[in-house]
DNA sequence: AAGAGCATCAACCGCATGCGT
DNA sequence: CACGCATGCGGTTGATGCTCT
């Protein structure tokens, strides 16, 4: 039904594979300030030298604030088999019933752990029968009636709960419903330059054996908590990570009721869907809910950055990154100094190779630091190294 | 200790879909 | 209605790390 196909990114001269750090800051810190309106022209507006997909991709998969990473949870596990029995191979819908779960993630999961699981479980057949032999076709095989146009009693079995369009509403609803750790409100109500000030030991080892159980890649920027909250849901879209809200302004966290939807099984969470629908209102007011929710979100990212060690303030000084005027121009002052500013941090610990690399050294003398950055911290202490390991994921710095 | 094989996962690719003109 | 474009989605690949021999 597409019509016209999407022109192939210009190949030349964008950068492949792995991402670095650098890109990734690149990437945070642009859409941070401007939001992802529109993803193919982000790259170069960010200056950076990737396709508009390949950014899409990092930023969802990986970057996006809500995203949780570590190991699938039993629970997790049990929702994706039995989701895969209804749905088949739709990743982004199963991955809708799993907050802070990628549809990669959840792909890469199944192909590797739960299909294996399936099929030995189906090869003794004394432990595991009835329900899965019958869907047999979904839960053992990576192609599925979705794929093959088979099994459309299933598809039907699923729309007598919930139609395409419940679905993608329901979505919105379902974002908030994400469990949100206390303590991480406290910290971030007690305001994070206080908990620099007093509890940095006890944060730090926090983050520290949080960070133990995480995952890791290859080219991870920084690892992160294992963690259950999401404050900042994505609930603007109708899908469980398309797009973030712009930064504005927004309600506090503390507002936000959360009941913690996990996995209470896909029986209960069906039924939710179904009782959810009945009232487009309560949707709407959910939506708006989320985003404040989301405002919030980047506005409690300005006011991490000055978690950065009393000395090392961002570019802004001790007042910048909380000055939030009116005023489109003195933001837009703002988001160039904090970009130059990562730019030149990465510049101080980021390894060669990468040739933003240059860049970023390039305008390292000739950047004013703000009026805290003495300029020692290269040698004594490491800004970006040090809020980094205060907050060992990058999902869990813009979560906070 | 070294190499082979396997497992994992981030990232890429191409097609599908939706929307604006 | 046709077209072009941006984004979403699912399959696949390749790099990396781990385990086994």
């Amino acid at each position: 039904m597409g019509r016209g196909r999407a022109p192939c990114c210009e190949k030349v001269g964008l950068k492949k594979g792995p991402w670095t750090p650098a890109e990734d800051m690149r990437l945070m810190a642009y859409i941070h300030k401007h939001g992802h309106g529109n993803w193919r022209a982000l790259p170069k507006q960010a200056g950076l030298l990737r396709c508009g997909k390949s950014c899409r991709l990092r930023w969802i998969n990986y970057l996006r604030p809500d995203v949780k990473r570590g190991n699938f949870t039993p629970e997790e596990e049990e929702t994706i088999i039995k989701l895969h029995e209804l749905l088949g191979n739709k990743w982004s819908k199963i991955a809708s019933r799993l907050p802070g779960r990628t549809d990669n993630e959840i792909k890469n999961v199944w192909n590797t752990h739960l299909k294996k699981r399936l099929v030995s479980k189906e090869s003794n057949p004394t432990s595991h029968k009835s329900k899965e032999s019958s869907s047999s076709s979904s839960s053992n095989s990576s192609v599925s009636y979705c794929d093959q146009g088979e099994g459309i009693g299933h598809e039907e079995q699923v729309n007598t709960v919930i139609n395409s369009k419940e679905c993608d509403a329901v979505l919105m609803e379902e974002r908030i419903e994400i469990a949100i750790e206390p303590d991480i409100w406290d910290m971030l109500e007690d305001g994070p330059c206080q908990l620099q000030e007093t509890n940095d030991n006890e944060l730090k080892d926090k983050w520290d054996t949080d960070s133990r159980s995480l995952s890791k890649g290859p080219n991870l920027l920084i690892d992160g908590p294992k963690q259950s909250l999401s404050p900042s849901s994505s609930s603007s879209t109708s899908n469980s990570y398309g797009s973030y809200s712009i930064p504005t302004d927004g309600k506090g966290p503390a507002e936000q009721t959360v009941p913690p939807l996990e996995t209470g099984g896909l029986v209960d969470v069906l039924d939710i869907e179904h009782q959810e629908m009945k009232n487009d209102q309560s949707n709407l007011e959910t939506a708006t809910t989320s985003l404040h929710l989301n405002l919030d979100f980047w506005g409690m990212l300005d006011d991490e950055l000055c978690f950065f060690p009393s000395t090392t303030v961002g570019p802004m000084g001790d007042q910048g990154l909380h000055q939030h005027t009116s005023e489109e121009e003195p933001k837009e002052i703002d988001s160039k100094m904090w970009i130059s500013y990562l730019e030149n941090e990465l510049g101080l610990w980021a390894t060669g190779g990468d040739d933003q690399q240059s860049q970023t050294n390039s305008t390292l003398g000739s950047l004013a630091p703000c009026p805290h950055y003495d300029g020692k911290l290269e040698v004594e202490i490491d800004p970006v190294i040090t809020y980094f390991q205060s907050h060992p994921s990058s999902p869990a710095i813009f979560s906070l």
